[in-house]
Parts: structure tokens; sequence; C-alpha cells
RNA sequence: UACCCCAUAGUGUAAUGGUAGCACAAGUGGUUUUGGUCCACUUAGUCUAGGUUCAAAUCCUAGUGGGGUAGCCA
């Protein structure tokens, strides 16, 4: 098990404290429970794209696996075929691997349908499973209610040969759908509805992905899953929470059939602010077009993420500081959002982009006169280096900076307000150009000669910094400005009889196709990062952008104290 | 209605019978050629009631609140 970079994220492990399945790992270790053995396993269905919610479970599993030297299996649970599908599989094959982890095996719950076919005739043989022909409805009634016990089946007392006849039989495809069921029998009185007598094999004659038309019965998560970790001699097998009342099931069927004894441990899943986690319900924005697919950038997705700039990194350390225990919690959006900017502020060349472009004219600057600037590429990288980008008497500005009537604390440009742009030259606002509607169209400005680079020699401040773009130099771009998918903290929030939908935040997407962008990104890479000066951090988009055509995708905003600011009035 | 799990600043987590910490958020100030970064400081917490103990966030009981469970889904 490796990551791509573990040597620093080691440090950020040792500094966290232990959640408490590693502090059971620790605890196994120390007892030597499983002679200094340590494996985990993943094992999504793959019947939909991983999000951020599997993530924390990838950085889990793999994670224990890489700091107690033990392995970590990928393993998809495929024992549903009628929901399941080779595109799934290769997305998530390809997302575990974009994070950084590497599994020691890759396996099917499918590669072992004939030994779980085996077992359960094991547990026929051992009169502990039986054939029920009740129907779907019928098994319901008979199960009962949480109040009361449940009703045994009246073929529950088949005999070993009729039942092991009848298996065979619905294994060779002579009975429909639903004909049929194998059911473990444990305990029709049993508190816990799944052990009242749960089913073990259902018939499906549905084509699988992997088996083709070789089966046509398909076992049940609780039979093939923990059997399937004790093949592959899981030592720790790493739920989430709405599996622990299979737990006593888990353990049965292992107990029952006497083979390798892997433990079933849960953890809460996790939840964000501002966006849906389940797969039916990302399933569903992405089938009624409320997304333009999984790799949306504004889903929670792996795929969406990378695609919105997000790195591996940053996920990583995300999934680390959140932590791992059995509450049910919600964590601020604004956490993983920060974990980017973090990773970013130090990695990510800065550039100048101006989105929203207000021209600005120097008067005293001489026509066709170019001068070259050098801007700093990352301030905290010095071995980042510098650049050049050309200064003209005709440039752009963002509209935000400038305001006709500004209030005292903008700092920014006003009518005979001087500012710094970012090193070029200070300039004051002289004149404020419009159009017949009143709207602003052109600056005209006087700039200082003396101040090139930023620095007035009469040591006078200037209160503000600009960034700019020199306009005959400008490389047009289009850019993605996304928000939060949901407008609500928690979109299941909603009047009776309303649907999460209701709270889809119809400002998610936001697409300018006017930016300005300085001249070094005219050959930005597709998935390239860069830090927009003031503005955020963005990405080229590895999807639909073209060398002629740029997109750029808005990863995160930068901390805005100005915004904040004015928010509050 | 039954059973299971959970409960610590706004949010998320630590303290594993012995000084309630940390991060994010929020706020104040400093630095700054990004209203970014960075630095300092401030606000703010053990659900309730009993019990055990020299000592309880921690153990026990009950209550309250939240979550989960009656698929031939996983």
């Amino acid at each position: 098990m490796t990551t791509d970079n573990p040597s620093s994220e080691n440090n950020e492990q040792d500094a966290r404290p232990k959640n408490f399945v590693e502090q059971i790992v620790e605890a196994d270790l120390a007892a030597n429970t499983h002679a200094g053995r340590v494996h985990t396993r993943f094992p999504p269905e793959p019947n939909g794209y991983l999000h951020i919610g599997h993530a924390k479970s990838i950085c889990l599993n793999f994670g224990i696996a890489q700091n107690y030297g033990g392995k970590c299996n990928l393993r998809f649970d495929d024992t549903n075929p009628a929901k399941e599908d080779t595109e799934y599989v290769d997305s998530i094959k390809e997302d575990v691997q974009w994070l950084g982890f590497q599994w020691d095996g890759i396996y099917f719950a499918s590669d072992y349908f004939q030994q779980l076919y085996d077992l359960a005739v094991q547990l026929i043989k051992d009169g502990k499973a039986y054939i029920c022909s009740l129907s779907p409805e019928e098994t319901r009634e008979y199960r009962g209610g949480w109040d009361g016990v449940g009703q045994d089946s009246p073929y529950r007392d088949r005999s070993i040969d009729e039942n092991l006849d009848l298996f065979q039989r619905m294994k060779a495809g002579e009975f429909s759908d639903g004909e049929h069921t194998l059911r473990a029998k444990i305990d029709m009185a049993s508190a816990n509805m799944n052990m009242r007598d749960p089913a073990m094999y259902r018939i499906k004659h549905v084509h699988h992905h992997r088996t083709g038309d070789q089966w046509c019965i398909y076992p049940m998560y609780d039979f093939a899953h923990g059997i399937s970790d004790s093949i592959e001699n899981i030592t720790h097998s790493i739920c989430t929470l709405e599996f622990e009342h299979h737990r006593p099931l888990y353990d049965w069927f292992l107990d029952e059939l006497d083979i390798f004894r892997s433990r079933q441990y849960e953890f809460a899943r996790l939840n964000i602010t501002h966006t849906v986690m389940s797969k039916r319900r990302l399933l569903e924005l992405v089938e009624q077009n409320h997304v333009t697919g999984w790799d949306d950038p504004r889903m929670p997705t792996i795929s969406g993420l990378r695609r919105r700039g997000y790195t591996p990194e940053a996920i990583r350390s995300f999934c680390s500081r959140i932590g791992v225990t059995k509450q049910n919690s919600t964590h601020d959006i604004a956490w993983l959002e920060d974990a980017l900017r973090a990773q970013l502020n130090k990695e990510a060349p800065r550039r100048a982009a101006v989105l929203r472009p207000l021209k600005v004219v120097i008067e005293n600057f001489p026509e066709g006169h170019e001068e070259t600037m050098e801007a700093v590429n990352n301030p905290e990288d010095p071995s980042a280096g510098t650049r050049q980008i050309p200064f003209t008497r005709e440039l752009y500005i963002e509209r935000s900076d400038f305001m006709e009537d500004p209030p005292k604390k903008f700092f920014r440009l006003g009518p005979g307000r001087e500012v710094r742009l970012r090193y070029g030259f200070f300039i004051t606002c002289t004149d404020v150009i419009k159009d017949e509607q009143g709207n602003i169209t052109e600056l005209r400005c006087t700039y200082d000669p003396e101040t090139r680079g930023g620095q007035a020699p009469d040591g006078r401040k200037v209160r503000g910094t600009i960034h700019w773009v020199s306009a005959k130099h400008a490389v047009n771009a289009e850019v993605r400005l996304y928000d939060h998918l949901f407008q609500k903290q928690d979109p299941s929030n909603v009047e009776e009889g309303q649907s999460y939908l209701e709270n889809l935040n119809p400002n998610s997407l936001e697409v300018l196709t006017q930016c300005k962008l300085e001249p070094s990104l005219k050959d930005a890479l597709p998935g390239e990062r860069f830090q927009f000066e003031r503005l955020g951090y963005f990405c080229v988009d590895a999807k639909e952008s073209a060398t002629d055509q740029l997109v750029f995708n808005r990863s995160v905003t930068l901390r805005d104290t100005w915004a904040k600011m004015q928010k509050k009035g």
C-alpha cells in the first residue's frame, strides 16, 4: 500500500490523535490478534461514482494499511447485477488511484460466486438454511413488526434433501424471479430484524457485468460480504453505521461456517453542508440534468472535485482532519474549501486575470509604447521565480475595482483616487466615460512614471493595489464560477411534501465569457491550476477547454474580507 | 410500538477515572505591492437528574434529544 506522497502526510498522521478504529487496530496489534497482520478493504458497489464520502472511507481503509504495515484490497461488491455496470468499475478504479492509493489486491464479490454457493450448500446440509417459497409480500408479513415477533415460514422445516434439490434447481434456472429464496434459519423472534431468517439468495434472471448469464441466483449482501472478507483474510472490516444491526448476522455466518473470523467495525458516514451525498440523489441530479454529469464541477463526486480543480492532497488532508467517530455529524463545506486553499496557496503560480473587464486608458502614457514589468510567480515560494508582463496605454481592470461614489472603506479606484496597479504604476482616475444609458464604459487615468514597479520615490502610500491586464495582449477566456449546489446548509430541510431539489441553488454556476487573461496564460494546459490574484484558485477545464477557446473553472475563492464587510453592511 | 447507536464551544473533534485541549468559523489588532498569506489576542463547551468514587466529560441507572432498523438493495 503506497501513496504518491507518504512522507509529508505521515507527519500529519503523527500529529493527529488516533481515531477509534486506529485504536482498535493498535490494540489488536498489541494483543497479537492476527500475528501482527492488518488487512482492510474498500468495498464499493459499482452502481455509481465515488464521492467525497467514499474518500473518507478510502483514506481510512488504505490509511490504516499504510500506517500499520498492512494491506488494503479494492473489492467490488457486485452482487446485484440489476444496478451495476463496468462503467462504474472503471471510474472507481480511476478515482481510487487518483486519490493516491494503490490496492494490494483487486477482487470482485462475483469472483466468489462458486465458493459462496458451496458454503450455502454447506449451511443447508447443516440444517442452518432452507428454501422458502413465500412471496415477497408474504415474507414481509411473516417477518412481523418490531413490536412483536415474526412467524416461522411454513417452509422452514423442509427436509435437507428437499432444500438441496430446490437450491440446485434454483441455480439451474428452473424457477422464475421471486419464486423461491434461500434463507438462513436463525430466529424469527429476534428483536433484530436482520436475524429473522434473512434471505441469502434470490433468483434474478439478469445479465451480470462480469459473470454474464452464468448465474441466475445471486447472493445477498449479508451473506456475501462477510464471507468475502473472510476469504480475503480481512482483519478489520470497516463500514458505515447503518450496518451496525447487521453485525450479529455477519458474525453468525462466519461462526456457523467456521471460517476465518473477520471483525466488522462501523463509523459515521460523511455529511457536508450545502450538498447531498447519497448515490440515489446524485444519480437523480445527473439523470434529471440538474448538473451536466457525474463529473460536473459542482458535484461532490471525486470526478467532479477533480474537474473543479481539487487536488488529491487537499482531499486527503480534509479526510484526515475531519476525524472518524460514531457520531452523526455534518461538516461545514468551508473545511473542504480551506484544505484546498491551504495547499494551493503554497503551490499555485499567481497570474493576473480580469473577469469582468472595464477598460482603462492612461492618457499620459505614450501611444504604442510598451513597458515590460516583472511579476513574482508565487510569494510563498521564491523558487517559482518571476515572469514578464507587458504594460501599455490601454488596460483592463475589474469592474468591481472601481466605484463612482465609493464609501470611505473602499480602497480601490474612484474619481480622483490613486491606486497601485500591481507590479505596474500608480494611476489616478481623472474621468469616467459613460454610454447613453449611463453605464460606465471606460476610465481615463494618468500614471506616475516615477512609480514603476509599484513604489513611489517620495514615499507616498496608496491604500489599494489592483490587478490589470494589457488590453492589446489580453487572452480571451471563458471562466465558470461555481457556488454551492444547494442554498440551504441542509438540502433536506424542506416544507412537508417538498423535495430537496427545491433547495437547488439557481446560481450555482455563472459563466463569464469576456474574461481577459495575462498573455502567459495562453499556453495553460488542461487541469493546470493557478491563483488569479485577488480572486481565487482556478484550473483549466480538463474536458471542454481548447487552445483557441480557454475555459477555466473556479475551484475556490480567496478569502475576501472586503466582501464579508459588504455583506454585513 | 421494539431494539441498536450516539450526545464535549457555532461546527467538527481530543482528553480512555486525575489541570477540559485543538482545528475551522466568528471577532479584535499587527504585518503586507493580493482586502490573500502570515502573526498575536478574544469570545465560547462536558444534554438533564440521580448514583459509584478521595476524584466523573469518562463508570452505573433513568430521563431527554438526535440517528438507524420491518428490501428477494448495498
